[in-house]
RNA sequence: GCCCGGGUGGUGAAAUCGGUAGACACGCAGGACUUAAAAUCCUGUGAGCAGUGAUGCUUGUGCGGGUUCAAGUCCCGCCCCGGGUACCA
């Protein structure tokens, strides 16, 4: 009988369908274990073979935890909110629900096909209103939240208004914006208006006039993760620094509880690195400049890391967007420097990043040395950030590169204080060498003086130790359509207010069209009288307003990573009514046991889950301060292109290894009519009507393409899409194979050459159970030689899985096939469990044998075989043999067998002799589990 | 610039603790079966040299040093590739 993997494949996946085979409950008394996949967003090209990839291998392990008496969850979903959608909304005009439930059903047609093990009765969309609801509760409790910097915690703003009443805002240590001291008495004299505005600077979830990434082309606001050299992620267009009000989350209040998290992770150490330079924690120190001339109040305070060189400060330069700036110029240089800050505000990121020639102008002010004494000159320039530190620094041409290109530029002094160090054409930025022309630093190494210099700060007041953090807050409004919208609408006062949580969730309303209004507000400006009358009615209900007051609602929507930073708490309980996720099914879960996903997210979702993730467990609403435990990054699959080379001028085509003799023109070839490299002519002719009548110069009678490496997409013709490697080879052969291409986190070019010998190896099994077309296997006893081989498969497939080895694993069982074939090994007593074994990897051809072999129940409830030692244990005789002649020190005993003293071993081994000093030994001990030790 | 990874045959890659480098697979070459093809199976396959041959010798994990009886693996100094990050003071 033949492996059909066609007539097996839909069979069991129907069958599973049916039997609801991975369908998890929460209660049970099996330890449970939570594997997670990067939820998709179901882009309209489909899936091609590199998406699998990583669900492939949580699959893997998923069935593997499954088999070892764990209950598991492994759940799919659809990360349904973004950008490409409501693009072709508005070329098309069709609604972004429609194009994304499409999406969806391919998407779900394609994985289907692959045999995941996902329970899709927990399937989340973050598009649907029941989900997005907990997007909305989740930001409206931000919004009620401020971030306590004494308990590390969110706490309620309630708690805050309190302590205004009572004694003012002075003994409050909070993560805020700039915000006045004020007393009881001025608390109380506020108006309302003027109190929301106060409490506005210490909620989480805030609106705020930041300098946001405004893209013109997208028409939206982008957060700093969407940003890459001054350009969008997507599309590509160009992103300019605007000042506007918008949404923004604190994130940063959590930077040090995001940065100590990471040790508790197993995570890979290049993650949590990016991670660690994303959050940039600085150590330093702020210290006050006075300045010359003007009253006591005013000064500048800077933040430096290197306190040490204070001696060398010659000159301080201010942001142009720092509030500093206006403040600090002199009447007759006004002119001049506004319009150098309005020359730096034209220019966007990217052109600041490229021009690399400072610029800047002097303000006419003077600071004064809080050390020496001497008067400073102060000077504005864009190459100091107005959004890190205090938005001003004390410039150190001789030990700062940036500092010094600007002093060469403006002709101002550089003073080293490195013994030794040469200053005449670059800066000395390493911290090392001895301090000198630095009064009481003199003579102390660099790290020395940077101690002793905060110290002394401190102790005299001249500023205060601090820590400053890269991470910014993030901006969460976005002038899109397709997105949640914000549960907020402006009261009489135009202060924003959240609408009650049992009125969420607040629907996306239809529009007309995708596009902002008339007037420039976003596409939600459309919806006329959006949900109005409800919102109104609850508003007034809960709020004693009037019901007929037309309230405005928020018309910006949430951005990508809103819908996201929460779903995988949601997949515990999917469908609960009460709760984004009720306390049983949280605390039986917990946490993601383990995450596969992309790299890519590092500096996005994954601080933003984590972030929403602590925000949670602050409120009390998760168990867990961590959402991912231990996290796998697969690698990505590019595409591996196929060119043909026409001759300039002629549509004779020459092959690869030929083409150096023309001149020739690559062109791109679609890799489904190549089949290793080597062109199909009938089909390359019949491909293009342009290549009818091409003419081709061969080697040795084929005509060889040549290759490259890209990106999968279909302008490069090397999409492979799993649908077409199902179809051809079956899902077991996919799956496989892409376990076979190499380490799961390595990212390589997907090539098909190999896939061959993963589907004889899935035929060569097939065949270990039949003899002719009969189903052969026998109830004999093992043979020691069988049992070998099948508890060294076991083995080593149980550590390859635990550590993510698969490529390995895959190996293992072609041996093991192999040599069973050679032994013409039918025996229950071995393909039973090497069955069970296999099963994770190749999940359809395995339940089907798994029929043939009697059994009723799915081999999901099959227990996973445990390696017996016994049978795996090396003959202990061979050892003196093996020393005779070639040195072997690394023969490990098993464990669990008394050590063995051979002292008759004889060394040829010139090596071993030398080493010897040409003695014999006086015994060779082999200890089980240790290398063999040798004794003089 | 800084911080992480990584560099092994024609190709993808193994080598878990410093112990026979290249498992396994692709490709290629030769062969069996077949009218033929597909499928399947067998043999060979890092490089170089010697030999009719079994085989033997030399060399070999980016480069240069070092430690060790023994180095792909450890140490020092380079080169190259990939990723992250960046006027972050």
């Amino acid at each position: 009988m033949e492996y059909s993997f066609s007539a097996i494949e839909p069979k069991w996946q129907r069958y599973w369908a049916a039997h609801r085979t991975f369908e998890t409950a929460t209660e049970t008394t099996k330890p449970p274990f939570y594997v997670l996949d990067m939820f998709p967003y179901p882009s309209g090209a489909g899936l091609h073979v590199g998406h699998p990839l990583g669900y492939i291998a949580s699959d893997i392990y998923s069935r593997y935890k499954r088999l070892r008496g764990f209950n598991v969850l492994h759940p799919m979903g659809y990360d349904a909110y973004g950008l490409p959608a409501e693009q072709y909304a508005i070329q098309t005009g069709q609604h972004p629900e429609i194009t994304t439930r499409q999406n969806i059903d391919r998407y779900r047609e394609q994985l289907d096909k692959i045999g995941f093990s996902f329970d899709w009765r927990r399937e989340v969309r973050t598009s649907d209103p029941a989900y997005y609801r907990w997007t909305q509760w989740a930001f409206v409790r931000m919004f009620h939240s401020y971030y306590c910097l004494d308990t590390r915690q969110a706490r309620p703003v309630a708690e805050l208004e309190e302590v205004f009443a009572s004694e003012g805002n002075s003994r409050i240590h909070a993560a805020c914006s700039e915000t006045p001291v004020f007393t009881a008495g001025e608390w109380a004299a506020m108006s309302s208006r003027e109190r929301q505005q106060i409490l506005m600077g210490y909620r989480i979830a805030y609106l705020g006039d930041t300098m946001v990434n405004w893209c013109a082309a997208l028409g939206t606001v982008l957060a700093n993760d969407e940003v890459v050299n001054g350009l969008s992620v997507r599309g590509g267009h160009p992103v300019e620094q605007r000042l506007m009000r918008q949404w923004c989350l604190r994130v940063s209040a959590y930077a040090e509880r995001l940065l100590q998290g990471l040790d508790r992770l197993e995570w890979t150490e290049s993650l949590k690195e990016t991670q660690r330079n994303w959050i940039g924690l600085s150590k330093g120190a702020e210290i006050r400049f006075a300045l010359s001339g003007a009253g006591a109040g005013a000064g500048i305070v800077v933040f430096t890391t290197r306190p040490d060189t204070i001696f060398g400060v010659t000159f301080m330069v201010l942001a142009p967007e720092s509030d500093y700036a206006a403040q600090v110029v002199t009447p007759d240089r006004k002119a001049a420097a506004e319009a150098y800050i309005e020359a730096t505000k034209k220019r966007t990121e990217r052109e600041r990043i490229a021009d690399r020639q400072p610029t800047g102008v002097f303000t006419g002010a003077y600071a004064i040395h809080p050390l020496t004494g001497d008067k400073i000159p102060v000077w504005i320039s864009d190459y100091v950030l107005a959004g890190y530190g205090t938005g001003a620094i004390m410039a150190v041409p001789a030990h700062d590169s940036r500092d010094y290109a600007f002093a060469r530029r403006f002709g101002l002094p550089v003073v080293p204080l490195i013994e030794g160090c040469d200053v005449s054409q670059a800066s000395f930025d390493a911290k090392e060498g001895i301090m000198q022309n630095s009064g009481f630093l003199d003579g102390l190494t660099v790290t020395e003086a940077i101690e002793k210099a905060k110290a002394y700060i401190e102790d005299n007041g001249l500023g205060t130790i601090k820590v400053n953090y890269r991470l910014r807050d993030a901006a969460f409004s976005r002038q899109r359509y397709w997105g949640e919208p914000f549960p907020v609408y402006y009261d009489a006062d135009g202060m924003p207010q959240t609408l009650p949580e049992d009125a969420l969730p607040l629907a996306l309303p239809d529009v007309d069209k995708f596009l902002p209004t008339a007037t420039g507000d976003p596409p939600l400006g459309r919806a006329a009288r959006w949900a109005w009358d409800s919102i109104n009615r609850t508003v007034a209900a809960t709020a004693d307003i009037d019901g007929k007051t037309i309230f405005p609602l928020e018309r910006n929507t949430m951005p990508g990573f809103a819908g996201s930073s929460a779903y995988y708490l949601r997949y515990m309980d999917p469908h609960n009514p009460e709760a984004l996720v009720g306390k049983d099914a949280n605390n039986y879960w917990r946490a993601v046991d383990l995450y596969v996903g992309g790299t890519e997210h590092a500096t996005g979702h994954l601080i933003y889950a984590r972030f929403w993730n602590k925000f949670l467990y602050d409120i009390g609403a998760v168990c867990e301060d961590e959402p991912f435990r231990k996290l796998i990054n697969q690698g990505m699959i590019q595409g591996r292109s196929n060119f043909v080379y026409r001759i300039r001028g002629t549509n004779t085509f020459v092959s690869a290894r030929l083409k150096d003799g023309y001149d020739v023109t690559p062109l791109h070839v679609d890799v489904h009519i190549v089949d290793n490299d080597v062109l199909d002519l009938e089909r390359f002719k019949a491909w293009r009507p342009e290549f009818a009548d091409a003419e081709f110069i061969l080697d040795d009678g084929r005509y060889l393409c040549g290759w490259a490496v890209e990106k999968m997409s279909k302008s490069m013709y090397n999409v492979v899409n799993p649908d077409d490697i199902v179809a051809r080879y079956g899902a077991d052969t996919l799956r496989m194979y892409e376990m076979f291409l190499g380490p799961l986190e390595l990212s390589k070019p997907w090539d098909t050459n190999g896939i061959d010998g993963v589907h004889r190896f899935l035929k060569k099994y097939w065949r270990l159970f039949f003899s002719g077309n009969a189903f052969a296997v026998a109830d004999d006893n093992a043979t020691p030689q069988e049992l070998k081989i099948l508890h060294r498969l076991i083995k080593k497939v149980q550590t390859d899985i635990e550590h993510f080895s698969f490529n390995t694993s895959v190996s293992a069982f072609m041996i093991a096939v192999n040599e069973l074939t050679e032994l013409q090994c039918r025996k229950r007593a071995v393909l039973e469990p090497l069955t069970v074994a296999l099963s994770p990897f190749a999940p359809h051809i395995c339940e089907e044998l798994w029929a043939h072999l009697g059994h009723t129940q799915s081999i999901a409830h099959a227990v996973f075989p445990d390696c017996d030692e016994q049978y795996i244990v090396e003959n202990t005789i061979e050892y003196p043999v093996s020393f005779n002649g070639k040195m072997r020190f690394k023969k490990i005993l098993p464990a669990g067998l008394p050590p063995a003293h051979i002292e008759t071993a004889v060394l040829d081994d010139p090596q071993t002799a030398k080493y010897l000093d040409g003695k014999p030994p006086k015994k060779v001990i082999v200890v089980p589990g240790k290398i063999i030790n040798i004794v003089l």
